[in-house]
Parts: C-alpha cells; structure tokens; sequence
DNA sequence: TTGATAACAGTAATGATTATTAAATATTTT
DNA sequence: AAAATATTTAATAATCATTACTGTTATCAA
C-alpha cells in the first residue's frame, strides 16, 4: 500500500449508495440515487453522493457510464457487458456478447495500441416504446 | 419539409468550423475549434461555435463523440467506425471494424430492440505514450 | 431594394460535478 | 474510558461545459 492511498471506513451512506445502485437494473444517476435515499437519510448531501461515488470508482465495485449529453450513469455489475439504450425512453438494458472478443483481435492486428478495456453501446427503440 | 424545419443560411463560420473538423482527424472540441479560429476570424464567439456544432449534428454532417468526464469531441467521418482513445494523453485514433455487425445481429437474437446505430470506443495506451 | 428572419457577438444563465470547510463520527492510542 | 487522531458528512461555494437570451448584422427570396 503507498503513502498515497487511503484507508476508507465504512460509512452508511456509502453502503446504501452502493447497495441502491446494485439492487436497481437502472443505472441511476446521482440526483436519482440523491432523490431515492433522501426519505431514508434526510440529512444527504447531493455532495456526498458524489463523493462517494468516485470512492467507489476508485475501489472498482462499480462502473461510470457517461451517456452523449445526459449526466453520468452508474452501474454495480462490472463484469464486461454493454448497453441498449432507447432513444425515445432512455431506458437502459444490460445485453452480454461474448463474441466481443475477436473483434478486439481485429483491433490489434493493425494497430500499436494497447486496449485495456472498452465500452460498447447500442442506440435504438426498445419494445415498450415500439408497441407505442 | 414541415413547419417546425428551418432553412439555414449559409454561413461563413459554420462553414470554417465544419472544414475544419473535416481537415483535422483531431475529433476536436468546442474550445479548440473556437481558439484555432480565432485567428482567422476575430470576433467569433465560442456560442456561435456551438450553436453551429449543433447545427451540422442536426444536419447530420457531424457526429458527436462524448467521452468520460472530458467534454464533448466533434467527427467528420460519418462512415460507421470506432475509436482507440489513449487514456494517457487523450489522443483519439479511428478505427474500422467490419465484423461489427455480426454483433448486432447477436444482439438482436436475443432482445426485441430495434437498433439505429451503436458506438465503439477502446480505451489503453497508444503507441507514443508506450515508448515514453 | 426590401422585408422577413437566420446568424452573429457578447453576455448571462444553467446544470452537472468538484472543492472547501467546519462539525459530527469513527478509530486508535493513552 | 477518555483523549487524540483521522475520516466522513452536510452545506455551500466554485468550476467547467454548454445553452439561452438580446440587440445588431447578414442573407436571400420576392
Ligand atoms: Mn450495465
Ligand atoms: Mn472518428
Ligand atoms: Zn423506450
Ligand atoms: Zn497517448
């Protein structure tokens, strides 16, 4: 452990944050997670949300997803997968391709570049919105 | 055409912006775009460089490229591809991966969404960053 | 040439996120 | 257990990217 990490103590906001974005399949955002806690611990900071958050960015159990305008979404499954996003909704579906895989294969044939992770996501109408 | 379409003018600084993203493979941001003009054209405005970002997105000239945290990277490929983005120095390469659409079509066996387009990026080193 | 309106520059406002700070908690040491 | 030490919290201010507003100028069809 170097001099610069820091040793973090349990807190209750933390673990409801965590816990609510795990429970829930919505990746929420910050003022979603804020809104939800706030009846429970009415004392919660929107600041605090977010610092907690970055904590647990940073201890990896969980993962940021920016979406193209929309503030940042949060998600508690960190094995590899990706995203179907409904346009008219923006409701977001887990979806797991296990052939994702080759492609990285692809990637590296041609280029110098050494991928560490990557992010893959599908835009579209998802069936609620279609049936509309 | 309906009621709500606007007409566009021409414009001498919409059409300076959009060569220059074309001329560039920056995937450059607003501020940059606004500073490399600024030259040329004094008196510009960085409102009047996103307002007309917006229009070309609108006219579909463009594309948006966001990416974590960072601000908002503007495209002049519209052909599909994807991005090699150095976590290091935030260069962003283009990539072309055909096999991509087998994915889609995984992607569509199993969920009845209906896809518009999709996204791509791989995060890692780049080759310059690897040798420093 | 003119009338309608898009586009302009400048500036204010917004919205998401981060930084700051003093008080409240939790942990470790006496 | 009490004191010393370190972390977390809530509240608030600050920051940064982006958008909205306003009065003026440029474009273009009639
Ligand atoms: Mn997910
Ligand atoms: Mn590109
Ligand atoms: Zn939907
Ligand atoms: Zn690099």
């Amino acid at each position: 452990m170097s001099v610069n990490d820091v040793v973090y103590r349990k807190s209750r906001q933390r673990q409801k944050i965590y816990d609510l974005i795990k429970d829930m399949q919505n990746h929420p955002t910050a003022i979603w997670i804020y809104n939800s806690l706030k009846e429970e611990i009415p004392s919660l900071s929107l600041g605090t949300v977010y610092r907690n958050l970055n904590i647990l960015l940073e201890q990896g159990l969980i993962h940021k997803v920016s979406f193209d305008g929309n503030c940042d979404r949060f998600d508690a499954r960190i094995e590899s997968h990706h995203h179907l996003i409904c346009e008219k909704c923006g409701a977001v579906d887990d979806i797991f391709l296990p052939r994702v895989s080759d492609i990285y294969k692809d990637a590296l044939k041609d280029k110098k570049f050494k991928i560490t992770h990557h992010r893959m996501d599908f835009f579209g109408i998802c069936e609620k919105c279609a049936k509309k």
